[in-house]
DNA sequence: CATGAATGAGAATTCATTCAT
DNA sequence: TATGAATGAATTCTCATTCAT
């Protein structure tokens, strides 16, 4: 027997979810409310007692179906005892991997962001979370030393632009460009 | 003495100079054909005697103002005698100039590149120059034969992505990241 | 209590009244769409929760409201055992008096059918219909074995033009004219 | 050498000519002012030294080239030596044909006619000339002395219809319908 | 005489939002 | 909770008309 209250949790997500997929195939603009609730199979007038408004329903997208809390679980995870090199690029890719799942969520982030300032924070905080990685692995002696922020921004950079491009890019050997395998 | 071709040469550019400008801060969905009228300081209307539509507008500023010849030019330009590690850094730093001077197209384009695949051909053209540029440097000697297509992808995203962010990263770091200097 | 369903339906008729009349009256390219939710005291706006646009409007009075289903049954009920002569003129009576009321939509269908094929097919199928009536008549000895076709289109064209003109005929004598009584 | 006042009226009659074209092809109020224009090869500017307004040249055309001035002339040619029935033939031809060689105009008065009492005037003539020379014909002896005022309202309004519905009629067999010939 | 740039008013249509039911 | 009728404001676009050149 489901409550009233988990009735309505599950009506807010399934609003959500219509929203999100509405928004990333015709951007937020393009989307009309009548095509969400059309996707939600519910009246637009529904949408106003779950949400004050379209805008709220991209801010609540924004804030509620974030991947940065995902990304920065990601990337503080403790990846001990296997070699630096490794570790980095399991990181990346789970990065790539987490974006490729989320293609309807990065597609609102690029078209949302212009008047909202989440993009720019979730890359800001992206390439910082890297480049605190490579610290770590270079005062371990893992890693060249060379800068490391610039090294950052320059990974995070590629592999968020050929995802976001849908030209996805070989992880292994960008990896292999910035710490060549000495061996 | 203007005469009447003249200026209406000149209203059209200030009509596209308009757009771009409007365009740029609102994005396309976001900005009006009145909001374009307004800030060229005529009526909606006139619009109409110069471009067939709204649409029309963002194709020809993609078409006519588009940086993709300037680009070319750039990349193609004959760069004979100096080291390429220099040459590149000089070819990277022209890029990042580039979108600078061109910021408003730079957010045209990412706004309004959802249904049209005018990005997606800039992004490929600016890798292929630059991976052909990297092929003959490395051909020459003059560069570690590594992944040259890699490489490519990697330089031009980091320049795009971060001067699209409008956090311009620092050239001459990003080249030393992949090119070490051996000496 | 009025459902909601009928209150629907209620609104949608009172909108195709309303367009009528305003057709009628203005002919269809000289209404606006704000004058027919005027004449219906609602906003234009809400015309279009009924109708996909203005021409929807032409095309489904022009098929709900059109005469022609009445005119044939008109036409081709039983007149058994009055003589030709009078079943004539009542037939033609009847159809000056379907004209008459209904003159908004014989003036939206003058007006209206330049592109339209809605007033050709009226006219033929009026002209059909009264043919083959006269030609039950002339076979039943009733009437002169004329031309029964040319004679068809005369009294149809005759009476609607007139009528049309708002300046009726009198049909005994028009009757008269084509069937002399012999007595 | 063409004088000033020539080339002026060659200009009007030309820009008339274009507009009675565009007029019959598009309906009055489908028909813009670029429309003529165009068909007369000259700018909208121009038309405004010709004529007022585009309701203008609707009534300027209704006017002068109204053909009710030709069909006076011909209903009220001296038919003198003929049998009445043949004349009522080439008269009722006549008018037909008149009509066929005006379908532009005709188109014109019957989409333009919602406003305009043109046509009306033009049909009230026509019935009224016709009358009048029934009523000559009778008086003469030459046709049978019925209601001529009804004769003249069919036989008009039957012509006219068919040739406005473009399904001309037979006129010999109209006449012989009204007037049998009695041998 | 002729052009065509420019305007202003208005057209059809869409849509986020409200609210009685 | 859910509906869907209704609104009002905005949007893109058209067009008759004017006027400087």
């Amino acid at each position: 027997m489901t409550t009233r209250k988990e009735q309505a949790e599950w009506r807010r997500e399934q609003l959500l979810d219509a929203a999100l997929a509405v928004f990333a195939a015709k951007g937020v603009d393009g989307a009309s409310v009548k095509d969400i609730a059309t996707a939600a199979d519910v009246t637009p007038g529904l949408l106003y007692r779950y949400f004050d408004s379209k805008e709220a329903l991209v801010e609540t997208l924004l804030r509620e179906r974030g991947f940065l809390p995902r990304l920065r679980e990601l990337l503080t995870a403790g990846h001990t005892g296997r070699p630096a090199r490794e570790t980095l690029i399991d990181l990346l890719t789970a990065f790539d991997t987490l974006l490729a799942d989320n293609a309807d969520l990065v597609a609102l982030f690029f078209g949302a962001t212009r008047a909202r300032p989440a993009l720019a924070e979730l890359t800001g905080e992206g390439q910082r979370l890297i480049g605190a990685f490579l610290d770590t692995q270079v005062d371990a002696g893992e890693l060249r030393p060379h800068d490391t922020r610039t090294a950052a921004r320059t990974l995070f950079a590629t592999v968020a632009v050929n995802r976001a491009m849908r030209a996805p890019i070989d992880i292994t050997a960008l990896v292999g460009l910035l710490y060549p395998d000495e061996r």
